[in-house]
DNA sequence: ACTGATGATCAGCAATCCTGACGATCAGTG
DNA sequence: CACTGATCGTCAGGATTGCTGATCATCAGT
């Protein structure tokens, strides 16, 4: 069974699982996980900011930060200048909890990819074909 | 972003997004090709059996099986030796049709490794993180 | 004949993703 | 200032996919 899509798709999940595993004692998945790395540097983003880096759609992101509003990991503030938005920041406990929970990824994604004689160069031809 | 889980979950996006187009006009889309695929050659599978090479669902294949027998590309036997078992069968129509769409996915997957040095080595890495 | 396991189906649930509509707000124009 | 069109976020809802548990028919072994 080599049809690439069959592939793809049962890494994917497999990596999702061991993933998901191992980020829940932190209350955490793997997708939030994105959105507090996609939050915690730099200038203050927009849902819709925030949305476009993870690309995904702008309901989506709506959602997620729900959730992680929910459990106290990042908030939401009205944009002073533009009202219309939304700033999204870290909370003191998303910060440390992303701190400890993206070491956690790194970790996982090592052994994920430990197989492999050069990973790095597998993760470089992914970003290759999204044409990144 | 060279979160893992990002890229894989982008890439594949890409990939069946292109595939779904491509195959359209035959009625099919990746999945029923797969489906198509694991009983074309070979002895008669049992549902079961096509569920486990795919590594999808029991119900899951079910479903898609409707699809196909609906469309006549596939018929579902009882098997005379065990009639639990139903055994999936291609249609003429289901042979011919996979024949063309099969010369299609190869093209798509060839062109969507394409930007990449050496696509077999990918596609090798990915079965090896599969653990195939 | 009885028991336990297996194959297929069904109903139903959960996650994910997307669409369309809406209210609030902004920017540009006259 | 008033008006228009665009943008941001939210909501309701639908489509897809994947799974669980229950059920029925059938098989294999005792």
């Amino acid at each position: 069974m080599d049809r690439l899509g069959y592939l793809l798709k049962h890494v994917l999940a497999r990596l999702t699982d061991e993933q998901t595993k191992a980020l829940a004692p932190y209350g955490l998945n793997g997708r939030d996980l994105a959105v507090l790395s996609a939050i915690v540097a730099g200038e203050p983003l927009s849902q819709l900011e925030v949305a476009h880096r993870l690309r995904v759609d702008r309901t989506s992101i709506g959602d997620l930060l729900d959730g992680l509003e929910e459990r106290g990991f990042v908030e939401r503030r009205r944009s002073p200048e533009d009202r219309r938005r939304n700033v999204v920041v870290l909370t003191e406990q998303g910060e440390t909890t992303f701190a400890t929970a993206e070491r956690i990824r790194l970790e996982i994604e090592r052994e994920f990819l430990a197989p492999l004689a050069d990973g790095a160069r597998f993760r470089d031809e992914l970003k290759l074909l999204l044409g990144e």
